[in-house]
DNA sequence: ACTGGGTTTCGAACACGTTCAAAACAACGG
DNA sequence: CCGTTGTTTTGAACGTGTTCGAAACCCAGT
């Protein structure tokens, strides 16, 4: 990591390098291909090697380009962290089609959903660790609450929004609107916990998982109750307050 | 950052080099003297340049030793963020003292020992971040929940612990001996919030603090209603078995 | 004084992330 | 074909965290 020489915010003009970040379409010419080149090589190399162990001389010669190369697509190791984030978001979605058709029962479909994160994310648990670290810096793009990381985050929270919607809860008025906001907080809290449990076969995670999601389930039912409902109110001002950064 | 050469697992022995931790005492011969120069002016630095903007050579030419010097007391440019944490909790417990005699109230206490908190850490805001991301990380010994921090993490829960007894609030037997720890988990949340607040004066942080304090004053008190108590125990239950890693 | 072993200090050397100026390539108008 | 302009690729060079073998220092025991 070097020091950005001068002042904190290093590049005065940031005229938008990206050319498009949607998955896998050839949009420009194919340069693409390059692009996902490197990204596989790094990814690959991550799983195998952690993300320490992975050197951007080693992406490179694995992608079969230089490393100025790689610097031109990626402007630094961190940002190679993207794809596997992007991945996670895709497996996910993709899992939960069958879980949301097997069942209508709010605790079911949230287990399910979290697990699907769970079995994607499996691969990459060693490596996850120095990425969630990284993601927690606030200035950081990959942070889950940043700008850049806003269309992974906000069909994370679709993903909620279809989960309650096609089951057979019944949630009050106040918290109808930032329930899946609060679900995918809570879906954060049990990754990070994830990231730091190292029980084989990461027991202790699915034994979290298996415990909290009843209790959010009798929660979200008890929040209309009368003498619950300031809270949920309060909770929902919260969020809203917050948001918005 | 460099690669641990060859297997994740770095060094295979390792025989405790460090002498003591003890905050401010010179234990060993006046080689702690050493040791206290480098992390002040590491502390100096930090403040004035930021994390990243400091480099080892800076604080070793600052504190008047070689690099290899500053190696031989903290094994890592992260190690010396230990100092900054020690800080905090020294800061924070000798605010409450005054805080806690001030008012019996839980909601004041609470809100009281949080802007302790946030007083202390504020110079060290814009370094923060680099700070709590490192600490994200689960092997590190600087995380939050590991081994080496234990000493720091046990006396900021006995701090909860007292603002608890102290206070004139009446607790669920299921609550009582988890609530410190409830409350220490409760500060980490707006410490992560705080430190990806940019608002000016953090008044984000601020606003977080007086909006939830008095749904967690809230929330206690429920606790003991018969329609929440299966999940005040489900709640303790789960610290319990999460806990012990 | 001299010796020997431990601790402390040094600074050159190393590996890695990152930058940059220049080369290679592509596309297109004449 | 030849220039021109924009994109892509290259690899040497830079700054930084970290390591390591050797020097300097300290201090008891003789």
């Amino acid at each position: 990591m070097t020091a950005s020489a001068s002042g904190p915010a290093s590049n005065p003009t940031d005229p938008e390098r990206d050319p498009n970040p949607a998955a896998t379409t050839a949009r420009t010419p194919k340069s693409e291909r390059t692009r996902e080149q490197i990204v596989a090589a790094a990814l690959r190399l991550f799983r195998e090697q952690g993300y320490q162990g992975t050197t951007m001389r080693a992406v490179a010669a694995s992608a079969g380009v230089s490393v100025g190369n790689a610097y031109y697509y990626f402007s630094s190791k961190e940002e190679l962290i993207q794809g596997f984030y992007d991945q996670m978001v895709t497996d996910q979605t993709a899992a939960c089609v069958e879980v949301f058709a097997a069942s209508t029962d709010f605790a079911a479909r949230l287990r399910g959903a979290l697990l699907a994160w769970l079995d994607a994310a499996d691969p990459y648990h060693e490596f996850a660790g120095r990425f969630f670290a990284t993601a927690a810096q606030p200035d950081n793009p990959l942070s889950p609450f940043s700008r850049a990381s806003s269309p992974a985050r906000d069909s994370s929270i679709a993903l909620y929004r279809e989960l309650i919607d096609g089951s057979s809860v019944t949630v009050g008025a106040e918290l109808s609107a930032t329930l899946p906001e609060l679900l995918w907080l809570y879906q954060l809290g049990v990754v990070l916990y994830w990231v730091h449990d190292s029980s084989p076969g990461t027991t202790r995670t699915r034994l979290l998982i298996e415990h909290t999601v009843p209790m959010i389930s009798r929660l979200v039912r008890l929040s209309r109750l009368p003498v619950i409902r300031p809270l949920s109110r309060q909770t929902a001002e919260l969020v809203g307050l917050l948001r918005g950064r």
